[in-house]
DNA sequence: TAATCTTACTATGATTTCCTACTATCTGTC
DNA sequence: GACAGATAGTAGGAAATCATAGTAAGATTA
């Protein structure tokens, strides 16, 4: 699974030795932004090779999975960006992708002219039924992960994200 | 700080919603991988904004920092790429920018004919020492988070690191 | 109505990462 | 010593992302 075999020790236990006996500071952070950044290509590389067989990459999906909830199947490319929190080029890469492949179509808006509609097709539909169940198959890549901790990871990262300013927090974390 | 304003709902506690509503299951991982992605997204954005204005990615940064660390500022660009878990093309490329920008420089392996060494230059040593100072002042793009969220989410994703063959776990988790 | 500002999308180009394939070199075995 | 297999690094190419800048169209204000 690791790129080059694994090592005889945690790499990033071993980082916080160095930092520490460097005198570098900010030893806490920098070995939790290591463990997520980690984590991060862990999971990737675990979900695309899933959802490879499928034709699709994981930000593909997230958009397929996006225009399933809605009620006509149909969302602006520029909500898209919003909820995915991608640059807008991003997105109009996306739907080409999704589009060429059959997965979307590109119709316009009824009443604004500017914007653009992506809409699911049938066989979008399906697969992105098909798609979910490969991806809760793996458990998001997350296998090795106890329950618990999925729920702990979750919470402590809201915090980040509510920061970030990803979302306005009306009502306390708790 | 969120690249298309702020929305009026955490996003992921939505996609929650929508997921069990549509009865997909694997909530929890759903939602703990969503929040690993995102968290990823805004430390790297953060991280590499702060690195910007002394020409440097968090990538290039990591080689830097791993050099420094040894006695002799040399490292075989294999065991970079172990230790950073990334793809040996990547080394290469990761190495061609901080050469070009003499922080680093090739030098033939004394014994081994097959391995090039990146050693570090004095500019590249000063520079990495530059850039920790800066990374640790935006303590690595953790902002939001306290410090007991910190040391779980490290705790949480080491097993996780583990279990993808990171490193070989000779003593238990505990 | 006209001028201005904002929003939506895309074309183009830079960066980074990975994969495949290749050469050079070392290691182990006969 | 010779040969098969493993290891180290790189070239070339694909894919994803972002930034900049441009066009089109809606919204605002005078």
């Amino acid at each position: 699974m690791s790129p080059n075999g694994p090592l005889p020790f945690d790499p990033i236990e071993e980082a916080r030795r160095n930092w520490t006996e460097h005198g570098w500071g900010a030893v806490n952070a920098m070995s939790a932004a290591t463990s997520i950044t980690r984590a991060h290509q862990i999971l990737l590389k675990r979900i695309d090779a899933a959802l490879e067989p499928l034709g699709l990459v994981f930000s593909r999906f997230e958009a397929l999975a996006l225009l399933s909830f809605t009620r006509t199947g149909t969302l602006p490319l520029s909500r898209i960006g919003q909820r995915l929190q991608v640059h807008p080029t991003s997105v109009t890469n996306t739907i080409d992708r999704l589009e060429a492949d059959g997965l979307v179509a590109r119709v316009p808006h009824p009443t604004d002219r500017r914007t653009t509609l992506a809409e699911l097709t049938d066989r979008g539909r399906e697969l992105a039924v098909k798609a979910t169940a490969v991806l809760a198959d793996i458990d998001f890549g997350l296998d090795g992960m106890g329950v618990d901790d999925l729920g702990v990871v979750d919470e402590a990262l809201r915090s980040l994200r509510a920061a970030a300013g990803d979302f306005t927090e009306d009502h306390p974390t708790t």
